[in-house]
DNA sequence: TGACTTAGTTGCTATCTGCAACTAAGATCC
DNA sequence: GGATCTTAGTTGCAGATAGCAACTAAGTCA
């Protein structure tokens, strides 16, 4: 940073700046994903993230949050800054350096999405299993080496948005053992095994119920409410995340 | 992210991007910080990090790796991109954005850091006590908000360095305990006792002797050299650092 | 009424952790 | 050259924790 002379930032063009928001939410036992469609070239007819350029008198994390609620109307949501992608022909219209968010979303509030202001259509995919294979063992930033892309039979993504998501995905799961991040993904009162569920589709492998238990009691990082969850076999207790300075344990 | 028409970039003007680099290394059996003393407005005489402009033809992470060689010659060090700090009023000379990197350097190489290029000097400077504070509860990232600075009586740091360092600081610390980081900041051959001390510097308490090595020797962390440290008292065996794909444990 | 499903508990064992106390191998001092 | 000091490294144990199986509980549904 700026140890540098008067102020001379016209040495060089310097990049354009925009955020990529990758939205995570619950859907029918699985972790599923916030695209749009794209209608134009490039890459017309992929799966994109929802973002757009920064404007000059906000942070990332706010032009992260207004190009969400722009194109899916989400406001409130759990978004935490992820990782910048700067590779130099990540975009073939011109040098385009993205800072990454990812945003989690209470499953109840799932079909609050809506279309964005000029009418594309957001999308809940789920993750494509091929995603598994872009993250190069689970390590969120290998200096400056770039990730492999998905199978060029199966481009689903636009841009890297693929290397994006599998970041975001190597966060998730990266904090969801030290940190209460996954509550974020569920609504206000859950059933433990609600909570369980969420676990279990991002670390994908079961979890033993006892252990899980004990963990989120005895650790005090829920608590009872009065409520109960009525279904078609026996009731189960709801439970809300208990309130805490910080989503760290 | 383009998911806009054509490519009308010249909405609005774009921020200048900059990367620093956080450079850690162990001196003193305490962990220290790579500074540079500005000479020149703003922040005359206050401690800056290591950064500059990134050029376009390169990704942030090989700008922050060359910039840390032009201005302190180091080279080929553990270098991983750490967060993105976006406030509009962060440098007071215009908008600039910048993508902080966290550096780890051996510390048998401490003494390989020369000054820069335009003859400024790099100094090794204790973390000082009231960076801990600048943390809001050790969480890496809170949305929108922005950290607390140092106290003004004590400002060591030029623009938001401060923020940026206590970053640093707990990232270093959470990727501890999850990852073999921390032999980036031992010699190829080390002590387990020497090992343990960058644990204990890091996390700022003491750690049980049996627990540590226990761990170090059951996870094939470390592997036995035929080699001995001779010193005042008795010899202590050498390790290094296991071979593995990745840093992640 | 009985089978089925999901909720939640109990009890055991193997493993891991933290702590204290021990032995080992050098240097240093007299 | 022997007592003492310091650091290296091991042993042994008690309490906490995790994983697993088996159990009880409470509802629906045929």
């Amino acid at each position: 940073m700026p140890n540098s002379p008067p102020f001379d930032r016209a040495r060089f063009e310097q990049p354009s700046l925009t955020v990529d928001v990758v939205v995570f939410a619950m859907r029918e036992a699985a972790i599923n994903l916030l695209v749009i469609e794209r209608g134009i070239p490039p890459f017309e007819g992929r799966w994109a993230l929802p973002g757009g350029f920064v404007v000059p008198s906000e942070t990332v994390e706010r032009a992260a949050a207004r190009e969400l609620e722009e194109e899916t109307g989400l406001t409130g949501v759990y978004l935490e800054q992820l990782y910048t992608f700067s590779a130099p022909d990540r975009d073939p219209r011109g040098r385009v350096v993205s800072v990454a968010h990812m945003a989690l979303l209470p499953a109840d509030r799932i079909d609050a999405v809506r279309g964005g202001s000029d009418a594309r259509r957001a999308e809940w995919v789920a993750i494509p299993e091929a995603i598994e294979k872009v993250e190069p063992a689970g390590l969120p930033a290998p200096g400056a080496r770039s990730r492999k892309k998905l199978d060029a039979r199966e481009p689903h993504f636009a841009f890297d948005h693929d290397v994006i998501v599998a970041t975001a995905l190597a966060r998730l799961r990266g904090k969801l053992e030290s940190t209460t991040l996954a509550f974020q993904l569920l609504p206000e009162e859950f059933t433990l095994t609600e909570a369980q569920r969420v676990y279990e589709a991002i670390l994908g492998r079961a979890i033993d119920k006892v252990t899980f238990r004990r963990r989120l009691t005895q650790l005090e990082l829920v608590e009872e409410t009065p409520r109960m969850r009525r279904g078609a076999h026996r009731p189960a207790r709801l439970y809300r995340a208990a309130p805490r300075d910080s989503v760290w344990i």
